[in-house]
RNA sequence: GCCCAGAUAGCUCAGUCGGUAGAGCAACGCACUCGUAAUGCGUAGGUCGAGAGUUCGAUUCUCUCUCUGGGCUCCA
């Protein structure tokens, strides 16, 4: 027998081994529940350093951590595995069908073919995939690793033209650096790793994977799409197969739940059933009328926003719509955007384009007169409207739309205010978000697009700096993005999480150098000498519309009492109890609340079902003893039924309550 | 823009192997006058997304367009 071998575990324990002991044996070894939740390990030796198969022998002196199926690791082991079962079994169905790439994602999996003859998916294919991939799991087949030179590796890939395409490519290109795609696909260097589940089936794949099928199971196929291959919109369309896979099937079950209460907040069911808005087709595909019950929510949001713009030093103007295309040539926007821009409208005396942001405008407002520094920081605030031609394929409700609203600010600053200007905004943007009811944040720094810029790099590094320097002083994390930036500078994108735990990106903070080049702008400093004013954007809701669609998703349509359309219902119990709900909504509408009355003509439990299918936040029913005691009946919503509150006292409850909810706006 | 799937009453959907359509809810009317999530009966409501083709006849089959949904790509 070969010497032993010493492992080291997490806990810095060092255990010895017989040689050619693998990681699965390891974890035998300290339990079986590891053993049974392991899918893979995670070795660093002086010979391998990264995730390994459990089947792989160890090397002496290799530290190790069993990956479990419930971390995010373990996880994307089982998602990757279940990629190629599935791969598997469309390729036993659909004989001649190419595989290209089945990576593991957030929550799944999917899996791109190409069919012989250009033959689709079906949702009945669908079935039968699934029936063959629990065949396939139910045999529970071995992935056998294999490392091959990318010359085998070719041969073994004879018909697989997209792996084949992929061998090269990794061959090819040592600076395969920039390419995660393929990294992901087969092992680094020279060698080409393959995992085989039968003489059959072969896949190209960096691993690792579960020790056999049989791990595999709790799954589900949930769509078919098209996808170009690489991401080419000129390269070929692929048939891509989306699966969700899961540790157990109480995850994959809870999972199903979240997506099932996702499409219950989906805002555009909500705006329907609830009256708040509708995308007629004769207006054309991304734009939106809004009902009396969408538009008071939006005023609400809007007068809000505009309050604290007030109270924030900010100054209020206003720009048309249309602009000669000149405007457009100064801001750089028809060299970087023109795709993205309605198609000009040819006139008399030019060409108008549709604007497409708000910020050339506003450099005009600032360069119509001379300025001071004195004036500065100069803050210019709108509720403007910009149109942008978005492809007809990536239109979504009021998440991306053609013709939508910003709360757009440009802030105008000498550079050495930049810094502090975009610290305080950072408060300003987090304090309006709270006050809609988001706490959780997540920021991300965009730097520049090697690719798509304008501007000096002393400038960008100039500007990415302040920005740092601002999210650091709040001493909050962000993740960096790099290549993300507009093209004329970078920015600071602030993500909220919503109640079921989605993240939405809303507002922006962009450092901007280059519009107040390209515009002139100036500003006579206290040196009497005349200087070039940094800009800074930015949007808190981003998009009004996109807004209330997030806040439509994140209420599931119940709004909170100071945004609900309408606050309060009052249901007399007879008719006879009219006169009386009358006064009850008199009085509630004097304290300033949005109240309506619903009359005894259907049963009271008709209408309070139909006041709780709207979501109101309070329904009042009124009867007999309410007549005699001055009293109402409160069924606020999700809460329990008070009877015989007094009208004054409900009445200074709730004004209470909506006085709470705006105190942001309502303080200095 | 590309791939796939759709479009029937205000909403959710059924149906027509080619002979111009039906349910539930909503609306309206009548009766009921009721104390906290669906009272009963009745009435009305549709160019079956738009246009063209095949056919004696098209909502149904074919094509084009528009819009919608899921992806891809894009997103100042």
């Amino acid at each position: 027998m070969s010497t032993p071998i010493t492992i080291t575990l997490p806990d810095g324990s060092a255990r010895e081994y017989p040689a050619g002991t693998t990681a699965g044996d390891v974890a035998a070894s300290i339990g079986r529940r590891l053993a049974k939740a392991a899918v893979a390990a995670k070795v660093t030796s002086p010979q391998v350093s990264g995730e390994v198969d459990l089947t792989r022998p160890l090397d002496d002196g290799a530290r190790i951590a069993i990956i479990t199926d419930d971390s995010a690791a373990g996880l994307h082991v089982l998602r990757h595995s279940t990629a190629h079962v599935m791969a598997q079994a469309v390729t036993q169905l659909f004989p001649g069908a190419k595989f290209s790439i089945g990576p593991a994602i957030e929550h799944g999996f999917y899996y791109d073919f190409d069919l012989p003859d250009g033959r689709t998916f079906s949702d009945d294919d669908l079935a039968a995939i699934d029936a063959r991939m629990r065949e396939i799991i139910s045999a529970d087949q071995p992935f056998e690793r294999a490392e091959l030179t990318p010359v085998e590796a070719l041969d073994v890939f004879a018909d697989q033209p997209y792996k084949r395409e992929i061998i090269e490519r990794v061959r090819a290109a040592a600076d395969a650096a920039d390419d995660d795609l393929d990294r992901g696909e087969v092992a680094a260097g020279d060698v080409v790793s393959v995992y085989r589940n039968t003489p059959e089936f072969v896949d190209l794949c960096k691993g690792p994977h579960v020790p056999s099928t049989g791990r595999l199971g709790h799954f589900r196929l949930q769509k078919v799409a098209g996808a170009y291959w690489r991401g080419n919109e000129k390269g070929p369309m692929l048939q891509r197969i989306y699966g969700t896979a899961w540790e157990s099937a109480a995850a994959l079950q809870a999972h199903l739940e979240q997506l099932a209460e996702a499409e219950k907040r989906d805002h555009r069911r909500l705006a329907t059933d609830l009256d708040l808005l509708s995308f007629p087709s004769e207006l054309g595909g991304g734009l939106a009328v809004w009902h009396p019950r969408g538009a008071i929510v939006r005023k609400l949001m809007e007068d809000y926003s505009r309050a604290r713009h007030e109270r924030g030093g900010y100054q209020f103007v206003y720009t048309p719509h249309l602009s000669k295309s000149q405007l457009f040539e100064t801001s750089g926007h028809l060299d970087w955007y023109a795709d993205g821009m309605y198609p000009p409208m040819e006139m008399d005396n030019g060409t108008y384009y549709m604007k497409p942001m708000n910020c050339p405008m506003h450099c005009l407002v600032y360069r119509s007169r001379p300025r001071s520094y004195r004036e500065l920081p100069l803050r210019l605030f709108e509720l403007g409207t910009v149109y942008r031609y978005e492809r007809a394929g990536t239109l979504h409700g009021l998440m991306r739309i053609r013709g939508f609203t910003q709360d757009d600010s440009h802030i105008y600053c000498a550079p050495e205010q930049a810094s502090d200007e975009i610290t305080s905004l950072l408060d300003f943007v987090l304090s309006v978000l709270r006050a809609f009811g988001f706490d959780e944040f997540t920021f991300n720094l965009s730097t520049k697009d090697p690719q798509k810029y304008v501007g000096a790099d002393e400038d960008w590094d100039a500007a990415t700096e302040a920005l740092r320097r601002a999210l650091d002083r709040h001493g909050l994390e962000y993740e960096l993005k790099d290549g993300d930036a507009a093209f004329y500078g970078p920015k600071i994108d602030i993500d909220v999480r919503d109640a079921i735990g989605r993240t939405w990106q809303l507002s922006t903070i962009q450092y901007d150098f280059n519009h107040p080049e390209r515009f002139g702008l100036e500003y006579v400093g206290a040196d009497n000498a005349r200087h070039r004013p940094i800009m800074l954007h930015r949007a808190l809701f981003g998009s009004v519309e996109r807004f209330f669609g997030v806040l439509i998703e994140h209420y599931a349509g119940a709004f909170p009492t100071w945004l609900a359309p309408v606050q309060v219902r009052v249901l007399p119990v007879s008719t006879a109890h009219e006169e009386y709900a009358e006064k009850v909504a008199d009085r509630v509408r004097s304290a300033g609340g949005r109240v309506d009355l619903v009359g005894a003509g259907d049963p009271l439990g008709k209408r309070i079902r139909a006041a709780k299918l709207e979501k109101l936040p309070y329904v009042l029913v009124v009867g007999d003893d309410d007549v005699v005691a001055g009293t109402v009946g409160v069924n606020p919503r999700g809460g329990e039924v008070e009877r015989g509150v007094d009208l004054g006292v409900f009445v200074e409850r709730f004004a209470d309550e909506v006085a709470f909810a705006t105190a942001g706006a309502l303080q200095a």
